[in-house]
DNA sequence: ATGGTTGCCAAGCAA
């Protein structure tokens, strides 16, 4: 049976609901994970995503962050406050349908490599990688941790690697704390069929996406059971070319499960 | 080039 994942930043859900809703008439998604959706929990357009058939999972705040995952099946089980260094702002939500954990996450995006904010992404990106290897087996469980990471993985994964060097998304501390994230054992579902240098998201100003000036800071990690049964995984560029787009595009990973 | 754009929410911050 077939089962789609998508992860999504779309860059405050209200402002994004009918593109939000488009894609998913479109596209049929059976998980949507929404990053930066910017609204408290009892003003989340609901009944936009109740009438298309899904069950909802919210842990939002107001102004920034929030997350939500949206689902056709119901959740067996929903989580948040996971870990002790994103209890102060709401980033992750944990979610499991069946006997697959989804964990839909917005990584601090850091401000600068001097700031404050810097330090708490690599406490979080840290922090985040402690809670994974306590609770879960890469060599049982089926989970998968999707969202907008906020740093580039490979050099790949840039528009410029000299222009890069030493900034937000690319840094080397940063880069070292995600790559040991990711070693605990994940797969990077893009590139089980994407060899080829794509983004994910293109900065609002200076016409960056007209000349693919990007980063592929968006992902979906997979562990050791899902290999064999992801199908497809690609980033639907497109969307980010739509009237009033978020400045992050759609990622979708299809399962045979 | 320390700019530019978008969103929240009504000034300035975050991205």
């Amino acid at each position: 049976m077939k089962f789609s994942v998508v992860t999504w930043n779309v860059n405050s859900v209200r402002a994004r609901i009918k593109n939000v809703v488009e894609f998913l008439k479109n596209n049929e998604s059976d998980v949507l994970c929404m990053q930066e959706t910017k609204v408290e929990n009892r003003m989340f357009p609901k009944e936009e995503f109740e009438n298309l058939g899904y069950n909802i999972a919210l842990f939002g705040q107001k102004r920034f962050n929030g997350v939500a995952t949206v689902s056709k099946k119901p959740f067996d089980e929903v989580k948040t406050k996971l870990f002790e260094e994103e209890d102060k702002q709401r980033r992750v939500i944990l979610t499991k349908i069946n006997d697959i954990t989804i964990i839909n996450s917005y990584f601090p995006n850091g401000k600068s490599p001097e700031s404050d904010n810097f330090r708490y992404k690599l406490e979080f990106i840290n922090g985040f990688r402690k809670y994974i290897e306590n609770n879960y087996s890469s060599e049982k469980d089926k989970i998968i941790i999707v969202g907008d990471f906020n740093v580039a993985k490979e050099e790949i994964d840039v528009y410029d690697v000299n222009s890069m060097v030493g900034k937000i998304g690319f840094h080397p501390k940063e880069r070292e704390a995600l790559l040991n994230f990711y070693n605990w054992g994940f797969t990077d579902a893009f590139r089980l069929f994407n060899k080829e240098q794509e983004f994910s998201w293109w900065d609002y100003r200076l016409s960056s996406f007209k000349r693919n000036i990007g980063l592929r800071i968006d992902y979906i990690w997979i562990s050791k059971p899902l290999i064999n049964l992801c199908t497809n995984c690609y980033i639907d560029t497109d969307e980010r070319g739509k009237e009033k787009p978020s400045d992050h595009a759609p990622m979708v990973a299809s399962f045979d499960i």
